[in-house]
Order: C-alpha cells, then sequence, then structure tokens
DNA sequence: CTTATCTTGAACTGATCGGTTCAAGATGCG
DNA sequence: CGCATCTTGAACCGATCAGTTCAAGATAAG
C-alpha cells in the first residue's frame, strides 16, 4: 500500500487529538499515538513531524471545531439565549461519549510552564479568541464597554472551570447551575 | 551525618510540594525532587515511598495550608464579605512570587485520567470538602438549601477557573473582575 | 572506644522515552 | 512490465525514567 496517502490525515488528527486530551501532553508516548492513530511510528514523523508538531496541530484542530461551535452558539438571539447556548456547547461536548471530558485548551494552559513556548502560546491565543467572541456577542447589549470586558472574561473563566469540575466528577446538572448562576447575573445586569 | 533525621520533613515537603505545583506530576522526575528538596536521592524513598506516595503527602500538605485559609476566610461577616474573602485567598496565593500559578488541586484533577485512583480520589475529596466549606457559610443565609448548595458549587468552580486563567497569562485585575461577578451575583440573590 | 543506627552518594536494573534509519513491500503510472 | 513513490515494520540510538542496592561515613548511646 503505497503510492498515495493510504489514510485520512483529518481522522488522524482526531484520533491523536483525543489521546492528547484524555491524557494530556506529557503522558501520551508516540506508541499511544501510534496505537491512537493506526498508523506507523514512522509515518507519524514522516506526516507531521515531531510530537510538538503534531500537538499543535491538534490544538489547532480543537480549536476550530469547537471554535465554530461556540461561534454558531453565539450568534442569533438575545445575548442572554447567547450566552447560554455557548455553555451548552461546553456541556454537551462534556457529556458527548465519543470525547473525554475536560478541555484541551485548559489542560494545556494547565501544563504551561514544562510546554513549548509556541503550544504555551497557542494555547493562550485561543483563550483570547473565546474572549473575543464574547466580547462581539455582548457589545450587542446596552451594557457599558467595561462591563462588555467584564462579563466576556467571566464567561471565559466559568466555562474554563467547567472543564476542571468535570475531571473532579462533578456532574453535569451541577455544572449547569454553576452557568446558570452566570448567566442570571447578565440577565440581571441587563435589567437594569 | 546519622542517627537523628538531618532534614526537616515539612520543608521537604514544601519544597517537593512546589515542585510537583509547578511541573505537575508526569513532569517532575525524582531527580526534579532530589534537587527541590535538597535530599538525595534514596533518602526521599527511605522518607516517603514511592513517588505516589509522596505526592499523595503534598496533596494533603496543600489542601491543609491553604484550606485553612479558606475556613479563616469565610468564618466571619457577613456572606458577601465572607466569599470576597475566599476568593482573595486564592488571588493572594496566586501574587505570590514564592508559590507556582495554578492550583496543585485543580492541577491533579485535569490529569485525572491517568492518575493513580487514589491520587484522583484525594483531589475530588478536597474539592468537595472546599464546597463544603462554602455551604456552610451560605447556610447562614435567608438562602433557600437549593440556592446555597447551587452558589457552593458555582463559587467553588469559578475559584478553580482562576486557577487555569493565571496559567494562561490573564492578569491579577481581570480574575479580580471574575470573582467580582459571582459575588454581586451573591448579593443580588440575598436582596431580594 | 564500641556498637548500633541512620544518611548519603553512587552505581545499577529494566523499562520507556523521543527520534532516526532503512530495507522490504505495496501501489500507481507510463 | 518497469520505474518511481510512498508506507510500513523493525531495529536501533542516546537519554531519561522509577526504583533498588550497598558500602562508606557520620552520629548518638552505652
Amino acid at each position: 500500500m503505497a503510492g498515495k496517502k493510504q489514510f485520512d490525515v483529518d481522522a488522524v488528527l482526531d484520533a491523536a487529538m483525543v489521546q492528547f486530551w484524555r491524557a494530556g501532553y506529557a503522558d501520551t508516548s508516540i506508541d499511544d499515538l501510534s496505537k491512537a492513530t493506526g498508523l506507523n511510528r514512522s509515518s507519524i514523523y514522516a506526516t507531521f513531524g515531531d510530537k510538538d508538531a503534531l500537538y499543535l496541530r491538534c490544538l489547532d484542530r480543537y480549536a476550530a471545531r469547537y471554535g465554530d461551535r461556540y461561534d454558531q452558539a453565539l450568534a442569533g438571539g438575545p445575548a442572554v439565549d447567547a450566552v447560554r447556548a455557548f455553555f451548552d456547547v461546553t456541556l454537551e461536548r462534556i457529556a458527548d461519549p465519543d470525547v473525554p471530558d475536560g478541555c484541551l485548551i485548559a489542560q494545556t494552559a494547565m501544563t504551561t510552564p514544562v510546554l513549548n513556548a509556541a503550544i504555551a502560546a497557542r494555547a493562550s491565543e485561543a483563550l483570547g479568541r473565546q474572549r473575543a467572541r464574547l466580547r462581539t456577542a455582548l457589545s450587542c447589549t446596552e451594557l457599558a464597554a467595561s462591563d462588555v470586558e467584564d462579563f466576556a472574561v467571566h464567561f471565559a473563566a466559568v466555562n474554563q472551570s467547567l472543564a476542571v469540575m468535570s475531571r473532579a466528577g462533578t456532574s453535569e446538572a451541577e455544572l449547569r447551575t454553576v452557568t446558570d448562576i452566570s448567566v442570571n447575573a447578565l440577565a440581571q445586569a441587563l435589567r437594569c
């Protein structure tokens, strides 16, 4: 089997992404990636370069996939509903049995001190984009500019907290109450 | 030098705790711990057993040290002030240059899938205690029992989010606004 | 001083790590 | 068929991992 690529690069990236997502960077060896993707060790190096490069590709794929969903959720409707839908994206991802709990971005951010600077920067960028998304959605309200920024960073933070809590065994219903209080705070702020 | 212990076990635990806290379990080798504590490799094994046992000791020390501070913060005054003081403990810890950003408990929770079950359970317990602390402080208010529980898990979650955000480079001032919105939500709930 | 106890450094084991190399084999194209 | 291209498995490299062992040395108690 040769001549043309024998595998779907995107499918391989998905499998690698899930592996990194579940076990983290340090606890994922090239052998683990080989098993997870079905690709041979040498094929991984030939296709993606080294472990860091593959991790970056996985980060980008993760950010793109879920970034689109967050964008859609925030797109229409009143701000309160949009933010609720925003959190739904995360809660549904946590409920999805095909995918690990937690969040690849949060996991990357938590291991920042021992990571390649480029990787750490990419995770920080992703969090910045998340915040920008929220800022945009909130800027269509009567909220003051500083309140828009405050709520944007608050929602981005609460969204990350879901990753930690779900890994610690917090139930979906409990996570829902975590986000409800934040969403209600926005509703309250918009009411007056 | 022998006959009696030549080192302070607590001081050694502090150094090991900081090392684990900064780099995480997977990225901390016994050699790293040896350098961080000044203890010889064999002394570590003789005193604490294996890496897992030492990590558990560090988790306990972390939980005890900061648990006391959280208890004190929540102890007196109106609930809103108590919760604000609760978050201050975390924000001050993040601002402390002698200690890494993030949170050892959050870090442990994030790596749950690849950790010793006993270690994962210990982190989950610590989060449960955090929640119980908050529940107790909130139960002295006119809040309904279900609201007490909801706010307790919300505050515990937001507190964990600070660890992720601080690792991603979010400034102390921004983290403060994250917690302010949550504290205001409680104030609002108590007002009516 | 003698003896028992403890610490220490260094050497060592077997396993695994990330990364490289290369011959063997499978494929597509002319 | 013949040739170029790509994939694959396996072997290999040096480094590092967690964990063990032990002789040498330092101390305290008798």
